[in-house]
DNA sequence: ATTATCTATAGATCTATAGATAATGC
DNA sequence: ATTATCTATAGATCTATAGATAATGC
């Protein structure tokens, strides 16, 4: 049953890349080892060799997840930067990406997960939420927005903002689906008004 | 081992606290029947002749929850409704709530665990927010700000930064304690401006 | 010969239930 | 007599490991 070097490497990444995706669909404590393989079509018995504990996994999905990105066309080849920002948000708090977190942002997914699974997987969101607070930052200043030192807390307050209402949208998508909608619609019209 | 019907309903109220603590602190997922019974004094056993099952408590415990209260001074017998309004923001945004989920906002704590809880508890809370956009829209009216339609938005705007916050500063707090600080001071200085 | 994967299982934990126990409340 | 709680445990699930298997790569 053994299989060529490249084709482990590949097993491995499959791994980690159903792991990203059952966590962020399930939550960190939702979903066993056995269901990661089974996904990545391997047995859970061969796991231990590609990684240390289910913690390590767990660490390198999450790694993983925060390569996701928002994949609209206007995101990625809006007329100019400050078009391609707006659009971003714009696809960040839409029901798409409400309905469909197992590739969605990791921060509003696991963020609460992770702030209980000790340092190492605070580690992960610290980096991975100062890279996005930079590229935010910066994406914003391409723009035609005023520059200066109130940049960097414009782009905390907008990701605070975004996240919250992922996370208001849903968890109450299923017993109120006009507040969760109300919810999304009402931080698209003020984050665009920024 | 009987008790009186009196003290059998303290034991219940109990295990419904205790278990509204530990979920808040551990996640949904993160603790069990018998951690929560202990917790309340009483062993896992006797859990069901007061609660059909785990889910049930969970659901009655998110309630429960959801009674939380900002406590300081400010918040509670400030000056006037502003006052009182900015007192709260600002408790909410201190690292003492951020340390101590265990008696902080259920939707900070457990939104993405209830998110994936099923429609009972979505309903638990989608009410529970409502009840919040409306117990703020109303605190901001009484206050000196500008009243009319923009009101409900400004309050949803307001509740999703607040909650985002929260969440993002928790998930940095181990590894970038620095980071984390700053989130909460950016969305402190932002939510006093309004 | 090496090693990636599979089968099988150990050991721990978790929800839920069954039956025993003993104090309350009629 | 009723019933709230306890002890004990069934049955399911989860992480991790041990040993077998079989194809790769020297």
């Amino acid at each position: 049953m053994k299989v060529s070097r490249i084709q482990s490497a590949k097993n491995r990444s499959g791994i980690v890349e159903a792991a990203a995706r059952l966590y962020r669909e399930k939550g960190l404590h939702g979903v066993g080892v056995a269901e990661i393989t089974q996904e990545a079509g391997l047995t859970h018995g061969g796991l231990y060799r590609h990684f240390d504990s289910k913690d390590a996994l767990a660490r390198e999905a999450c790694i993983r997840a925060f390569d996701w990105k928002i994949t609209s066309q206007d995101a990625e080849q809006g007329a100019n930067a400050d078009a391609r920002l707006q659009a971003l948000v714009h696809d960040y708090l839409s029901t798409r990406h409400r309905d469909n977190p197992g590739d969605g942002c990791p921060v509003a997914a696991l963020a609460m997960d992770a702030a209980r699974a000790g340092p190492p997987m605070s580690e992960v969101f610290a980096e991975g939420i100062e890279r996005n607070i930079q590229r935010f930052a910066q994406a914003a200043s391409n723009g035609s927005h005023a520059a200066g030192a109130t940049e960097r807390a414009d782009t905390i307050h907008m990701l605070a903002s975004m996240v919250g209402a992922m996370v208001l949208a849903r968890a109450t998508a299923a017993a109120n689906p006009a507040l969760s909608e109300e919810i999304l619609a009402t931080l698209r019209q003020r984050l665009a008004a920024v």
